[in-house]
DNA sequence: CACGAGACCTGTTCGC
DNA sequence: TGCGAACAGGTCTCGT
């Protein structure tokens, strides 16, 4: 799925427009079509499309993974989960198989919830805290320093990887950025989290930041068949690259399994059991 | 609290 | 070529 680069890569294009498309701020909501009910998560399906009509749309910012959008009265908060995908199309656009979830704005324009695997969700709460309340800092706000990463690794004894997955954690890192992260910061996925000295969370501060802004800076990734014009994948340090060179050593990446997620490191830069 | 397995879904790719 | 198995950017819930 998209993971926090992704999903700012969706958030400023919404939020900015394109030569195509206009800015989705300022934009009313005159109805919701749900074509696949599981898709909305709170409240229900009719709930959902009687409570938000009219309403407007006043801005649209990131909380995680989350796409969230302060209305007038509500906040309307979004999940792409695996394969989720958001656009603002012209309603005379022929509708994609997977555009479950459309709302239908002013001006004959929509905004389209396209979600293949129909994991995503679809919340609109009155205090958007309920939902988001669970989340960990976010990685890339200047209070992320070295000594928040710190604290939050404290008592922690799980292999890292996982942990960085778990977005009570730190807010927004998946699969593909915890591997690149990791890579970066020369740390073993395995290695617990307690035996990290001051210098590898520095480094691990350092790797998840530079991670995410890289992808943030290529527009995210594209991988598989969900396109959605970033370019990061062809920058893939480990992800991804099974048998191929370390860019930094040329040692060929290995792939094992952690917590049941794919999981790619270089065993040099790497090295598990290492105590600095 | 940590961890594994299973669930939720569908599409693509891999191996025989 | 064809078919089933494995796998995929996420997270929740349940059991040990």
């Amino acid at each position: 799925m998209p993971e926090l680069p992704e999903v700012e890569t969706i958030v400023r294009g919404l939020r900015q427009g394109s030569d195509e498309v206009p800015p989705l701020p300022g934009y009313h909501i005159r109805g919701v079509e749900v074509g696949w009910p599981r898709h909305i998560a709170e409240p229900s399906p009719k709930a959902l499309k009687r409570r938000i009509k009219g309403q407007r749309i006043v801005g649209v910012r990131r909380r995680g993974k989350y796409l969230v959008f302060p209305l007038d009265k509500d906040t309307l908060m979004i999940h792409l989960k695996m394969s989720g995908d958001l656009s603002m199309a012209p309603a005379s656009a022929e509708r994609g198989p997977y555009d479950h979830t459309v709302f239908v704005l002013d001006e004959g324009w929509e905004l389209r919830f396209s979600d293949a695997r129909k994991f995503g969700k679809v919340f609109l709460v009155e205090d958007p805290q309920t939902v988001l309340q669970k989340l960990g800092p976010e990685p890339l706000d200047d209070s992320f320093t070295p000594e928040v990463l710190a604290d939050c690794m404290r008592g922690r004894s799980r292999a890292i990887k996982p942990l960085l997955l778990e977005q009570s954690f730190v807010a927004g890192i998946g699969n593909i950025y915890a591997d690149e992260a990791l890579h970066r910061a020369g740390i073993h996925p395995l290695t617990p989290t307690d035996q990290l000295d001051s210098a590898e969370i520095q480094s691990l501060h350092r790797g998840i930041q530079e991670a995410l802004q890289q992808g943030i800076e290529r527009n995210g990734a594209s991988i598989d068949w969900v396109y959605r014009g970033g370019d990061f994948q062809n920058h893939f340090r480990v992800y991804g690259r099974e048998g191929e060179p370390c860019p930094v050593c040329k040692t060929p990446i290995k792939k094992i399994v952690v917590s049941q997620r794919g999981t790619h490191f270089c065993p040099r830069c790497q090295p598990e059991g290492e105590s600095k």
